[in-house]
DNA sequence: TTGTAGGCGTTATCAT
DNA sequence: ATGATAACGCCTACAA
């Protein structure tokens, strides 16, 4: 356990300070700060007069107790680094704020001396749902989602246990990947590499399936040594280019899966002396904002954060005040967004 | 106000049903999870036993309210847009949890629609300090100083109000500049061209400050119109590098105050058919992730990341829990990051 | 070593 | 239309 000193808040004015400076009872500001119907216009403009003049502010803590509500939900996620997920967090933040939602962040599950930390979860303030964003191996997620309260309800992007409580947002990896690789096929080319994200994950694996499909689609083996995995980064997509350029000649393609990784990938590729597109084509996944403005400006398959957060959001508030979203999972569509790293002039 | 509906919580255990199960008072059960010396072995175990059985967890809301603690910070940020504040807010938050502290968004401060909400942080849980991340204007900083309580801590990141509760983290950022262009110079280069952040902020002018000085120690005039603001987006970057080299011949160094802002920067030079660095050097600033992957490879002027995440929240913190943190604000310094888009081989 | 009483600031319920 | 009283779940202080 932390060390946990002495501090505080300020001393702030209740509600009892309100009632006895305006002359009524409690149960009237109270009545005052609901708009309840039943209450005289005078006694109204009086309360509002008193909370006015001392300041009063309601104590959101006092309120939960009672009320047995927070209207606090958490993020989960472990490495903002691949900047899709800050993305993503940002407008479900936009969207709970706006249905009076607080969102605080789970990060670290680990100490910064490298312990993991024991259910920091649990560990945290009372929430009401969990939005999960952690990006982790299928068996990490596994234990993370052991860490939740059987009755918290739960939405992730990605797949995720089979569990009542639980809902999911699914990009649809597979078409985005299969319509990359198409355009990569339609345009000529025929070698096509794959640097995809981290085994043992159901994106990396959406990814490889919609590479496979279109591959099968224009009756070309798909080659197992053709593909290469990477972290998110864009080191580790220089890193596996590199690899794969020694192992391999004649790839005029590559689909990388995640726009970093592409980045990597364009690096190699200059200082193996290929011209993209020209000599090699890129593709990358994401379609984050600098993917338009590096040279070549870099074809990718689109992720809309902007909806992707805020589905989830509002899914996860969905569930926490009582309605049935239905379905299990909800399709996210991912369109190509094609640009200069595929289109020879 | 927004809707907000029932919903709410599943049914907890609590410590009432621990003692009637331990046969203890409530009280004893207290002095259990609190690791207090006066406790019976036997009544210890039983009592361990009890909470286990039941599974018993202490509802953080309740204890809040007894305590007058939250151990929840607010951190305020508009647009994680730049991955410079999404990296800083990680960071911050890693060290908060370690020291048992919550980390709450307090994002947008216009609602989806446009219309600015309502003091987003009066409205939110109870805090008790607020994390400044936030990119605003000097104005749009008093106005967001004007909300928080005179006497909840906030440590902010950059310049602000002297007020006694307010501390901050500075970056050398007029250091960090003056290296850079001092780079510039050193390598022969004459006519340097500043893509400046937005006007009316302080690291703005800090950095065009910096590159002011160099400049004069070099015994150059500093041009006005060589000097461009843009946002700190790549579009902004590239859209006044198009505005500068249409404007302006001779340009030989062009000292981005992004990294961001200087990948448009490289975007436009390699339209106009400038090559980098042989015709023109660029230095942006930050050193964010892709910086070195980039090709030509970007020097920088590397902003620590980590380092100004954990010691903003250890100064929060430290503020919190009644330490006076002393200095009204903390430096932190900008060293310089060599590579390609600078050196000619 | 353990228990009892009272309070934290609100909301809910019942009474007037 | 307003007030009194009892939760909400925990903690501190004091009593035994």
């Amino acid at each position: 356990m932390s060390k946990r000193m002495s501090g505080g808040a300020p001393l702030r004015v209740t509600m009892d300070e309100v009632a006895r400076s305006a002359k009524v009872s409690r149960q009237t500001v109270s009545r005052v700060l609901h708009d309840n119907a039943y209450i005289a216009p005078g006694t109204r403009e009086r309360v509002r007069k008193a909370i006015e003049k001392l300041g009063y502010v309601p104590d959101a803590v006092a309120r939960s107790l009672a009320h047995k509500r927070t209207y606090l939900v958490a993020a989960v996620l472990t490495e903002f680094a691949g900047y899709s997920r800050a993305r993503i967090l940002m407008h479900a933040e936009e969207e709970a704020r706006a249905r009076g939602y607080n969102v605080f962040i789970c990060g670290s599950l680990s100490s910064p001396k490298g312990e993991p930390l024991e259910s920091p979860l649990l560990n945290s303030q009372k929430y009401e749902g969990v939005l999960i964003l952690y990006r982790g191996s299928v068996d990490d997620r596994f234990a993370l989602f052991k860490q939740i309260h059987r009755d918290v309800p739960v939405v992730t992007l990605g797949y995720a246990p089979k569990m009542p409580q639980v809902r999911r947002i699914v990009l649809d990896d597979r078409g985005g990947a299969y319509r990359a690789v198409k355009l990569l096929l339609s345009s000529g080319r025929r070698t096509i590499a794959q640097i995809a994200g981290p085994p043992g994950r159901f994106d990396t694996s959406g990814r490889m399936q919609g590479w496979r499909e279109a591959l099968a689609d224009f009756g070309i083996q798909a080659e197992e040594r053709l593909v290469r995995h990477a972290q998110w980064t864009p080191e580790a997509g220089y890193d596996q280019t590199c690899s794969l350029l020694n192992d391999y000649d004649g790839i005029d393609a590559i689909f990388a899966h995640s726009d970093l990784i592409a980045i990597g990938c364009l690096r190699a590729l200059n200082e193996y002396g290929l011209k993209v597109p020209h000599d090699v084509a890129v593709v990358g996944f994401d379609n984050i904002s600098i993917a338009a403005l590096l040279t070549p400006s870099l074809t990718t398959v689109d992720q809309p954060f902007a909806e992707i957060g805020r589905t989830a959001m509002q899914c996860l508030i969905a569930r926490i005040e009582g309605g049935d979203v239905g379905k299990m999972s909800r399709a996210i569509s991912a369109e190509l967004v094609i640009r200069e790293s595929t289109t020879v002039s």
